[in-house]
DNA sequence: ATAGATAAAGAACAATGTTCTATAACATAA
DNA sequence: TTATGTTATAGAACATTGTTCTTTATCTAT
């Protein structure tokens, strides 16, 4: 339907432009031009809102590291996690959102399951690389892991100001390099 | 003074048992035995007892990440590491409002400081690791802030629950190890 | 001991999530 | 076409919570 997604292009907006605080109910329906009780019968509540931007944000995170096959599993690995970076960095309260209110939120099995699918995408990129060769270990997911604990790091914390390096895209690339090197298979 | 502690303590009891959301002035006030003006007048605002919360939280991380000096200066950036995951499991609503609430609360220059003599520790390690010629690379401050973006991406992953591996801290550890060794001298 | 200042308690106000109620729109069946 | 049951909507109303105001108590200094 028709306000439903004019609600969440109005929920983005608002998010966006002044962060989750800004975020009310009220704002959202006027933004959309519906009333208040528009949000309930259509999320059910607040948190039903922001579970759809939630659910909103894998989708677009999920397009955001999808690449095309490349000659070498890892530099296809390496070129999703600068989509991943990009995604975090054009969408910060978005991004803020999805992360550190899953601590908070309760998700719907859909939505823990479309979040796990993201992850699932990284898992057989990592597990590409491991059949090539270019990765070292056993467990595709404990690989993936830590890939992804150290991007999401990284982005958070660039997302939140916190960060000494000069050139963030290259300190990244630099952390990401490290990091892949050191599971490298020792030769 | 008595109250100002009792506030605070209040604060944090009732933060990691309900979490954020549930953190209300007044609820802080009542625990603390005084009416909810007592937070004002101490406080300022509710804000103003988040950010007393971020200052004692950063205070505790330092104590956390403090370490004898050991024979080894990577050994002990590595010890300092283990500090800081373990505040952060130990302390998982403190910390995420450490860092998820930097982002919105905009705090005083001293609370910045702080955070950032934090931060200052972590530097002077890896300084000292390159020194030994354990680490290499030429900016410590590049390098620790990626040793940083590593493991606040690993204990916020863990803490917001998001963490497919087995052994959370055995992973948290393969993570620093690989991005250790990604960081050493070639040779 | 008293005057001024300080702090506290409780009521009151504003914003916001949520619910209630009455009305309007709409689909369906005779 | 019309009547009826369902659904959706608008606007008011309610509860919670951050904040402020007002009055009262307490404390300090001379």
């Amino acid at each position: 339907m028709a306000v439903t997604d004019s609600l969440i292009d109005a929920a983005l907006a608002i998010l966006e432009e002044t962060g989750l605080p800004g975020l009310t109910v009220r704002d959202v329906a006027a933004r959309a031009g519906v009333a208040p009780m528009g949000v309930y019968s259509r999320f059910g509540s607040k948190d039903g809102l922001l579970e759809a931007l939630f659910m909103y944000g894998f989708a677009s995170l999920q397009a955001a590291i999808e690449t095309p096959p490349t000659a070498s599993p890892l530099t296809r690995l390496r070129t999703g996690c600068q989509g991943y970076r990009r995604f975090a960095i054009h969408n910060p309260q978005l991004y803020h959102l999805m992360f550190e209110q899953m601590l908070l939120l309760d998700l719907s099995p859909e939505a823990k399951d479309l979040a796990q699918r993201s992850f699932g995408t990284l898992v057989e990129r990592v597990h590409a690389a491991m059949t090539s060769s270019e990765l070292a270990g056993t467990s595709s997911t404990e690989v993936a892991q830590q890939v992804w604990s150290a991007m999401h790091g990284a982005v958070s914390l660039e997302i939140a100001g916190v960060h000494f390096a000069t050139d963030r895209a290259q300190s990244f690339t630099a952390m990401l390099d490290a990091l892949l090197i050191g599971m490298a298979p020792r030769r």
